[in-house]
DNA sequence: ATGAAAGCGCTAACAC
DNA sequence: GTGTTAGCGCTTTCAT
């Protein structure tokens, strides 16, 4: 193993000299660094990072907890943690969650056993002890798109509740009046908002409010074909569908069909999220779009910052999203 | 910082002892066991994993070379690889390369810089120096999914050339010709063993070539839409088209129903891999499934029987396939 | 069964 | 500008 002490050897100086050279090259001679990266070429010598970072007590790397990676949205937040993260010199450590709390709390102790110096949570839980941060120092963590409502951590987000009040409006100009609601996990402030948005858009409109018109799916196409059933088994279905995911839309639109209905002649669908897939689904989605990668980037800016005890900012972002309306959406049937 | 010297003190024994309770519980004394055990709690004492590692000089970490995780399939494979890590006590360091080699490149330094003990590559590419492996000992990667002819480590893929000529025969069967196929990037030993399944079933029937049935892409929806917009423009377009990924496929059907074309009354189309939204699709994408958690599940093995010198095994895996008939094919009109 | 002590490879005072 | 040296927190001989 060739070591920074092969290297001072090879270049006849001191081991100090090596890491200098390497380290702020400015603050030797010429004339030594020139030897010292000559030996460095030489012996092939690459510094041991486990060593650099053990002494620095740093370990450059970030734990991104995700409850599933096989999500078309959180893989292209991931991608933006990832790119932003390169850029900054840290690791990505991945850490698919399936929701399981005890599994979060283990990744989070990756960071108190010093395998990573921070966590970017995408749900909206505290993997950390209730403790974890009176001792004055800020929890080295920052929460994203998912987020807690008092959150000890700076966030970003969507604006869900807006973001949904606009998709919502846009089914009630069209002249829709029985609007169902295919929305996450009960549990989730994400989904909480989104609901909050639908009412006030049908509240603005005068419009009561029909708790048999929303149900609950899991962000996958499999919930969103179930849930698309259950609705239309309905004695008065609805003439739209609001999903709050794309990937639910998509399995609300392969059960529509299956019924015989046309879209959006018969129904409207929306979605949430503007996916890849939404662009070529049939009819294309309209749909939330949502600065996934934007999120990630965002994301790793603030851990960063927090961790590096830059100035604190503003802890809380807020970022845009945008109504995208495509075909399938229409006038409900008269 | 609580580190062991503390725990140490607290329990009025050495650190070697402390250290030998955590490691091999059953060389201590059941009394002393018990005292630094309790120390331990009291103290809330974690370890710190960067010394652990440094010192025994292993990371516990894999870095995984992605071309893009915001493609379904290898979303699939990387949460397969994360579980498997995380059972064997690895974590998973995430690197998105984009295809860059350069980058690639820089991936694979994180092992000679001991920040991960070995690398799951997902392309065909060795991202270590040519003369990496000269010195006996074997390289600390494998190599998934899309292999290297001759890799120089072991390797986990699909039989791309049965599968596709399975396919193929599939459409053949129901009384095609003339089948396009929107193949993967020119350069993919991939792509290329699809197309030689592809050409196998064709000659095997007795059908000449048509080379400019053959279009490329890259995976993605989009490239599979303006492929198939291609296909159609042709002066004698084909019935049916195999395409290489689903995703792909997806984009082929948005853009021939945009054409008016009837799917598969008009034309037929087929994908690759089995991704969620195959089933959803309109119509159903008949398509070759992959077991793709299985690939990451099993290259995370053979990288760590490679780490830990376990018998080396037997190198070069296959795994199955199975084509899945759903609706988006069918007899050609006539 | 336990303790003392030598490092792992590196960085950063501190001297010169 | 460069060298000497003391650790970072841990594991592991080697004694006892």
């Amino acid at each position: 193993m060739t070591n920074i002490r092969k290297v001072a050897e090879l270049a006849g100086v001191s081991v100090a000299t090596v890491s200098r050279t390497l380290r702020s090259p400015d603050v030797v001679s010429p004339a030594t660094r020139d030897k010292v990266l000559q030996a460095v070429n030489e012996a092939g010598y690459k510094p041991n990072l486990m060593a650099v970072r053990f002494r620095s007590r740093r370990t450059h790397n970030l734990v991104v907890l995700v409850p599933t990676i096989a999500n078309t949205f959180f893989a292209r937040v991931i991608s933006g943690i990832q790119e932003a993260a390169q850029e900054r010199g840290y690791g990505v450590l991945l850490c698919n969650t399936n929701g399981h709390e005890e599994t979060e709390a283990t990744y989070a102790s990756l960071v108190t056993t010093r395998q990573a110096d921070g966590v970017i949570q995408l749900r909206a839980y505290n993997p950390f002890p209730e403790d974890a941060d009176s001792d004055g120092t800020p929890l080295p963590m920052v929460n994203a798109c998912e987020v807690l409502d008092d959150a000890p951590c700076p966030t970003v987000k969507l604006d869900n509740r807006a973001a949904a009040r606009l998709l919502t409006e846009h089914l009630l100009a069209l002249g829709h009046r029985r609007i169902g609601m295919i929305k996450g996990p009960r549990r989730s402030p994400l989904t909480r908002d989104r609901v909050a948005g639908y009412r006030d858009a049908l509240e603005a409109a005068g419009i009561a409010l029909d708790e048999s018109l929303i149900c609950p799916g899991d962000f996958t196409p499999r919930s969103g074909y179930e849930a698309a059933g259950t609705l239309i088994a309905r004695a008065e279905p609805p003439t739209a569908i609001f999903c709050e995911s794309d990937e639910m839309a998509i399995g609300a639109i392969s059960c529509l069909k299956q019924a015989g209905l046309a879209i959006p002649g018969d129904i409207s669908v929306a979605g949430f999220d503007d996916i890849d897939f939404a662009s070529y689904s049939d009819p294309p989605l309209t749909t939330i779009a949502q600065p996934a990668e934007a999120f990630g980037k965002q994301a790793v800016a603030m851990l960063i910052d927090v961790l590096e005890r830059r100035h604190q900012g503003e802890p809380h972002r807020m970022l845009p999203h945008e109504l995208v309306i495509r075909g399938s959406t229409g006038e409900p049937a008269t």
